[in-house]
DNA sequence: TCCTTTTATGTAAGCGTTTACATTTTTTTC
DNA sequence: GAAAAAAATGTAAACGCTTACATAAAAGGA
């Protein structure tokens, strides 16, 4: 058995009220109490049962982090940001990325239900409407990542896809290209339909329609981006640019141009979404969408800590969108090549 | 204040053992009651609380991951592999990268102090001696990843860095090759120790000394990759290869080469070691080692749980190399090229 | 010196479970 | 239909901690 409090009282000739004020710095102790605590806890490797803490104080400094997937550099980011800040208020965290076996909803309401975790952040873009719903039923700090820009009624930190691709679209279209194909993300993904709306908007506002042959589904994986690239160049018409609403695909096309002899951006112009490692070192540098994935899970580390303290009222909606930024590489068209981008 | 045991009993009219076992599945339970119980609970979205649970039965279901950083592919890989297997065993995974403010000894005791988990896996590559020596401190089952090639006395899964250094170097010797160059991990880490071991090792058995001014420090990062590439073919005597410790200084490598027209394979063969997804998609493709991440991961997390379980005995000392394997790309000068590799 | 504060420590009741053991109810057996 | 066995449920003591409240010791004030 574990050395507990009982163990070191009676060593000390103290009752566990004092080990536990030792501690937990509260409470007057006299300094040689303190001291004599402190040694024989060291003697022995006591260090207080967290678990038994935790129950006692309701309270678990562990933040919950639901994630659809846990393989890829995105998320790897989103958990840094959160990790950084939960380190730094001497938090834990737990993570749970949802398998196919379980669907995200239901690994939510376990979390909610067990008492693991003071608050939980999750990041479902494909599951928020139902979130929102399951929302009432826990008393538990909820934050939203990423969950699209019609959500409401919720605490959410999200960034501004539908801006990002809005100001690509017309970066491609200042190019002097028009026709302009895009290669989408999942269906209900929120980040894809806002970034597809983006790049429709921008494509209206300049009086450019969109012609169904110009757009291809996608899954934002790299498969995808190389059929749908190869797709699109076996249209009659090829386009001059294309749109990948994510980088993943964007190095698919890449993979699929250099195998069938179509020079980037000579033959068509590329362009991503989200600004990966990849994407910067790849020849010519994808131009894409830089979107601030560590703040964004730092932020909402922030946020939720603060409504876990009470200092901001959990149940009162609050939304930040944080800016995304042009990223310009050569696959544009623009004249950046890839050197030293990353080494500056 | 969160429905309890207590609630459910009082409401169903019978006692919290009751109870209890109908949420364990423990013991006899008259159907009816089951079902009454099962249903008092939805309606109260009852769930039971996973902290007390713990305290009681001296479990918490919860595997500590302790990684030195969490922002690069390497490292996520593995917690995927940590956390498919926690997953399908029903198990949490609390995750903790070291931070600078705090050494990796300090977080892990406090860890294993702490009765947040039932046992840990400790990837930390720079203190696998320390390590050994705190293990005796603690009742935890533990498994350490990547701790080198002379560790013993502990539970530990590796990769053979050496055999794959090795035989990567026979390959480039088998190029042809004599003038090979090495750039060399951080100096503690005892997989950068090991390639190091596993390269001199392959010159040395093939009468091909090591001369000083072909072996230069880095330190994992692309940074580090690109300055030891300049600085090895600043010599008077350029190398004709050079074997990066990793891939992330490989290119590194890549980016020094296109900014100073230098050609590869052509004027210089480069080879890395991890089989990072970015050196897939570069062009030439970067041969490399590729090391099993998921795999070290999931077979980290299996023994872990057995230790856990009592299936194995936890002081018993373990150890498994994962085998390595060459990928052979057209950075060494073969004539493989991107193209499908990955689509295929 | 005695009374009042202040400081230090102790007592005991939770926190929400699990579980060994005891008890009651139901079923089986003859 | 009673005894025995099996099934279902209850009681209460942990688990290791925190903390409100009570008490004891030390310090200050007259």
């Amino acid at each position: 058995m574990q050395t507990n409090i009982n163990e070191i009282a009676r060593r000390c000739g103290v009752s566990i009220a004092t080990v536990s004020r030792v501690f937990n710095n509260k409470g007057p102790i006299k300094e040689s109490t303190r001291q004599k605590v402190l040694q024989v806890a060291r003697e022995l490797n006591y260090h207080p049962n967290y678990t038994a803490r935790g129950l006692s104080r309701r309270k678990t400094d562990t933040i919950g982090v639901i994630l659809p997937e846990l393989n890829d550099e995105f998320f790897m980011n989103i958990i840094h940001g959160i990790d950084e800040v939960a380190n730094r208020n001497k938090q834990y965290l737990l993570v749970s990325s949802s398998h196919s076996r379980r669907n995200d909803v239901e690994t939510m309401l376990d979390f909610m239900g067990s008492g693991r975790v003071d608050g939980i952040i999750l990041l479902a873009p494909g599951i928020c409407e139902s979130v929102i719903e399951l929302k009432t039923k826990s008393r538990y700090p909820l934050v939203l990542l990423n969950c699209g820009k019609g959500i409401k009624d919720i605490v959410s930190f999200g960034v501004d896809n539908y801006r990002g691709a809005y100001l690509m679209t017309e970066h491609l279209i200042g190019h002097g290209y028009r026709k302009i194909a895009i290669v989408k993300g999942p269906e209900q993904n929120t980040e894809a339909i806002d970034r597809f709306q983006g790049f429709s908007d921008a494509m209206r506002d300049n009086r450019l329609g969109l012609k169904d042959a110009l757009v291809v589904s996608g899954d934002f994986s790299f498969k995808s981006g190389y059929y749908g690239f190869l797709r699109l160049m076996g249209n009659k018409e090829q386009p001059e640019a294309i749109f990948f609403s994510n980088d993943m695909m964007a190095l698919g096309a890449y993979d699929a141009a250099r195998s069938s002899g179509i020079n980037i951006p000579g033959d068509v112009a590329i362009t991503g979404f989200d600004d990966i490692f990849s994407g910067r070192i790849i020849d010519p540098r994808l131009t894409t969408v830089n979107i601030p994935i560590m703040e964004l899970g730092s932020k909402a580390a922030e946020y939720l800590l603060k409504m876990i303290k009470g200092e901001v009222d959990p149940r009162q909606p609050y939304k930040e969108v944080l800016s995304t930024a042009l990223i310009i590489g050569g696959s544009c068209g623009c004249s950046n090549g890839t050197t030293s981008k990353i080494i500056a």
